[in-house]
Order: structure tokens, then sequence, then C-alpha cells
DNA sequence: CTGTTAGCGCATTCAA
DNA sequence: TTGAATGCGCTAACAG
């Protein structure tokens, strides 16, 4: 293990100084040819690098950006961070990945070691256990200690800096209303409790496409799915005989997919007996059986999008910045499991 | 915006030295109670934290270490990831990680920027690219400098370190003799091209098989799956009338999924007139329909012993410290897909 | 053309 | 009990 080479060790090598040795590996004209070429070849031979941690500590900045998501194993948060490392490495920065795993505590220890230096800015999506908690005092200190945040994905008013969401709202109104456009009467929809706002706002769409449609809004077919039980168990629910609804909007793939299985035990056909859609353009969608109509989320762009208006902020010099928030509209992909046939 | 808090601050506002300071805040016994309770509650009022890029300049080392990945998008990949995030966290470490996208050039580029100080350990998993390149120069010089590294998952005989790889030839083994207990007698494999070492060691676990159990290896079962090439026309191949086999093992969930589907297609049942299976329990696995029969590889762990494997190395001492390579068994998880009815 | 100095933020050794 | 000096690796203003 040979120890790092460095300015100091190159300039003892030809005994000149530190600064002669930095002016020539940058082809300075303060520096005569010969010696440059000389102290060039020598650095290129011995494969000299800067040294990045003096450099930051040096210019203040880092070039590295800091990313908080909840889980990774995940197909939209991938895609967010395929989409933030597309553009932060076209810009020439790097990027930071930390998992919260939903939890608020996690989040705020992250947010901590990275606010400590290491990174000049942050995206990230809040923890669930964040949004239970209402709790933001580690946001605000940070956008206090000036470093660049962008919120994506969950939306949480209370914080100020730049956003950039999906447009959930908009996501349930098109979803709802393909369902009521190939016929179902009865649209039930598998959510999440109301503290995780997508999944609220992603009702709100529904409930908005059903009452412009002048259909009821029936309580009993909305299911707020808790991930602690069995959401077989919950999801089942809405299957019995007496209520049994012929569409269901299921605000992501795993509830989507696992409702067309539960159909398919009861010896319902999908879509034909019962149409099913979900929300997130993931494997699963594409590989279930049959193929799921969905919302899709296009994560990529998000992620290009954060990091873009982070790079903006970043940049930016003007005292009257303003904030921003960008909504990433939706799209319907119509599959299998919404193509009746009768 | 205010500036950030630093100990040359404090020092200034109480007048004493900046040393003072630093002690105070470390509770050393070298100062007064009365000054030390004083700073202390100024820095806690004022969230003070040291600055960690001086901190990592001070003291050699950035308590980070690097990932570089061929993909992120990916439930393998991410899996590992959150392995190695468990552990690197348990002990006080930051995880960097980089995409290569398969790339030779930006693996060469990431891990540059990687070894330029900013993490004291880097994990790799090495792009398809590169092995179809075996240029491997950019790792030999990593550890040249004394960088620990370690590589998991695929097998790079030319590179002296530290790795972590799947059970490939068993996980082959294994599956093949599953579809050849339930009874198949023609078995063809859907692999990836030669250079691609996972599916190749698969590969040869899958005709160990054959020849174990005396059957003999039709390379005309074997099928490359090209990636550029559209891959449903590749696999249709293997469906003809002519020497249709009842028994398939894909060497990943996307060969498996999109077998079945042409199965089902071509009006086969699946399992009873054609079994497959595939590698990776990943999501498609579990909600494919039939649910598929596949080999686990368990990524988390990996990325779990990748990590652990990482500390020691950073951590000995030992002038004769000797590299290992762990190998991670497979399981075989059996559902529907190869549990013949008739 | 080359060298000296100072400073980024911090910890530590040694001196007062 | 406190402070001054040094160094981590690098750059840049300023001297020579």
């Amino acid at each position: 293990m040979k120890a790092k080479i460095t300015l100091k060790k190159i300039a003892k090598g030809f005994d000149v100084s530190i600064s002669t040795v930095s002016k020539a590996l940058k082809d300075s004209h303060e520096i005569s040819e010969e010696v440059k070429e000389r102290i060039q070849a020598f650095a290129k031979y011995y494969h000299y690098k800067p040294n990045s941690l003096a450099l930051n500590l040096r210019n203040q900045k880092t070039k590295t950006i800091g990313v908080i998501i909840p889980q990774i194993v995940h197909h939209f948060f991938s895609k967010v961070i395929s989409g933030i490392e597309h553009i932060a490495n076209e810009k020439g920065y790097n990027v930071m990945i930390c998992l919260s795993n939903e939890s608020y505590e996690k989040e705020v220890l992250n947010m901590d070691m990275l606010a400590s230096g290491v990174v000049d800015g942050i995206i990230v999506s809040v923890a669930k256990q964040t949004e239970e908690k209402g709790d933001y005092t580690h946001f605000k200190e940070l956008i206090n200690n000036g470093i660049p945040l962008v919120l994506f994905d969950r939306k949480i008013d209370e914080i100020q800096c730049n956003k950039v969401l999906v447009d959930d709202f908009g996501g349930g109104y098109i979803a709802a209303q393909h369902l009521i456009d190939i016929g179902c009467k009865k649209i039930a929809i598998l959510t999440t409790p109301n503290h995780v706002t997508v999944g609220n706002i992603r009702l709100e769409g529904y409930i908005k496409a059903l009452t412009d449609n002048n259909m009821l809004v029936d309580e009993s077919l909305i299911v707020k799915v808790i991930e602690d039980h069995d959401i077989a168990d919950q999801i089942k629910e809405i299957f019995r005989k007496s209520n049994c609804p012929d569409g269901i909007f299921a605000v992501n793939e795993i509830y989507a997919a696992t409702a067309v299985k539960i159909a398919k035990n009861k010896g319902l056909n999908v879509p034909n007996d019962i149409a099913i859609m979900g929300f997130t353009d993931g494997l699963i969608s594409q590989f279930s059986s049959p193929q799921l109509t969905t919302v899709a989320q296009h994560g990529f762009t998000m992620g290009e999008k954060s990091m873009e208006i982070l790079l903006e902020e970043l940049n930016q010099q003007d005292t009257d910045y303003q904030y921003q928030t960008n909504i990433i509209s939706t799209d319907i992909v119509i599959r299998e499991s919404t193509k009746k046939t009768n």
C-alpha cells in the first residue's frame, strides 16, 4: 500500500515549492515549459489526483448532493434516483443516497449528517413516520442554515422550499374516470391511511371524479389499508357478496395485484366481472396476469426535475429567489385488466 | 441564510482561543467547568456541528464508503444496497452510491472520483461492458493505492481482492435438478451471452445437473439471449413445434416471466405442459401468474456481507492480510409454475 | 519564472 | 486552566 501522492511529495522530489507544482499541474503560464513538462510527466506517471477533501474544504463546496428516500427496494424511488443521477452526472455532481426506512429518527440522523458539510444540497421524500408525527423542525433548520432543499413526491405544506410533486389528484381523477368510462357502476378504492399524503390526494381525485359524474361516494367502498396488518385480509373485505364492486382503483401496484389475485381466487373474471387498476407503472403491472392498467407517475422525470431545480437554487445569487412547486403530470396506461370484452 | 457557525466564531464571541472552544465542546478536563458550560450551552443553542470536511481532512478518513452498481432499478441490486446500508449505518458509515449503467467508462469515472479521497473503501459489482472488455486496470490501480475494495455478484478472477459471490453454479444446479425431479425430460435454459459471468456459471450448473442425471445436453435448448434485440422474439424460438421443451430454466425473472407469457399465448399450460422457473426472487416472480418458482439469491445478505468484509479490511492492521471469497448460497423457492397437477 | 504566506475548520501537542 | 502553533492538502494573492 503506497501512501497517496500529494503536491508536497512531488515538490520535495523536484526540490521546488508546493505552489510551483500546483501551478505546473494547472499548466499555468507562470511556469517555464521545461519545469511544467517534467512535473506533469511525473504526476501522470504516479497517477496524481488532487485530494477532494482538501479541495472541498478550500472551496466550501463538495459538488455532491444528498438524497434521502424512504425505501430503495421500490420501483418508483429507484426510478427517481436514476433521474437524479442522470442530471447530476451531466453537471459533474455526485450523489449520496441515504435511506430513512420511513423512520422519523433515521431521517433526522441522515439529514444532520448530510448538513454537516458533506453535501451542497439535499433532495428528500419525507418518511411516512415524519408525516404522521408532523414534526418538520429538522427541515426548517436545514433551510435556516442556507442549505438548498428540494422535496419530492410527498407534499408537505408546512415547509417552504422547492418541491416536485406527482399530480396525485389528477391521477386519482383520471383513474376513476377511466373506470367510469368503461362502464363500472360501483367503484371501490384501495388507499392508505389519512396521514399518507399521496394516498389521500389520490382519494380526493377519485371522489371528485365520482361526484363530477353524479355518482354517490360509498364509504364502504373506501378501504384504507394499514400496512402493519395483513394486506390481503383487508382487501378481501371489499369482495363481500352484498357489496362487491365492479371496479377497483388501487393507489399502488401491490394493492392492485393483490386485488387481482383475490378476484381470480373468487372465480371472478378480470376485467369482465371486475375491472382493476393501479398506480405506478412498475414491473408488477407489466408482468401480472392480466397485465394491469395503471397510472404512470414518471419517476425518472421527477428525479431529473428535482435535480434541475436543486441546481438552479444552488447557482442562484438572487436575494429574492422564489421557490417553485413543480407538478409532474400523470398518464394512464391502459392494459388488459380494464379492457372489457363483453 | 445565516453563515454556518464555526469554532472560530464561537471563540470570537467568548473572546477565548479556538482550541479552548474545541476542548470545551469535547468536555475536556483541561477546561474549567464554568467555561465549558457556557460554551456548550452556546454551541447547543446555535446548533453547532463540526464541519465534516475539516474533520475528514484532518483524520484522513471520511467514514463513508462508495458503492458502484450497474443499475439501480433492479430488485437484486436495490436489495444489496439495503443490506450495505443496514450494516454501514450500524457502524456509523455513510454510503455513496454511483451507477455505472453497465458502462465501462462510467465505471472508471466513478471510481476515479471515489478514489480521490471521498471514501474510505469501495464496493462494486462490475459493469457488463467491463466484463466484455476485460480491462481491469482501474481496479488494480485502486488496490495499489491502498483503497480497500470488495467485489460482489460478478466474478472477476483477474482482480485480487475480497469478494462476495452468489453460488451461481449451485443455483443453476438445483434449478435444473428441480425440473428433473418433477419429471421434465427436455429442459431448456434461457441464459445470457458468454461474457456475462453469472449467466455463464448458472449454465454450467445446469449442464452439470443434466449430466449427473445422465441426460444429454442439447445445444439447441440453450438460448443465449442478447439484450439489444427483442427478448421475446429470441425466446419464442424455443417453442418451435419440433423441439419444444417441457421445462425451462431462465437465469433471471424477466426471461422467465416472458417465457410464461409466450407459453400461455401458445395455449400451453404452465406447469403441466411446460414447467418454467427463474432466478432472483423479485416481485415479478411473486406476482406473475402462475407465481414463479425461482432461485433466491439473498441480495440483502450479500450487501450485509460485503459491507462487513469491507469494514474488516478497513480495520485491519495486519501486514499479511488474506483476501477472502465469500459464497452466498442460494435457495429454491417452489411456487405454482413448477407444481404439476397431472 | 518561482516562492512565501495565508486560510478553509478542526484537533492536538506543547508552551505559558 | 488557557492559548499558540502546527498540520491535514490545496489554491491564490502577493513578493521576490
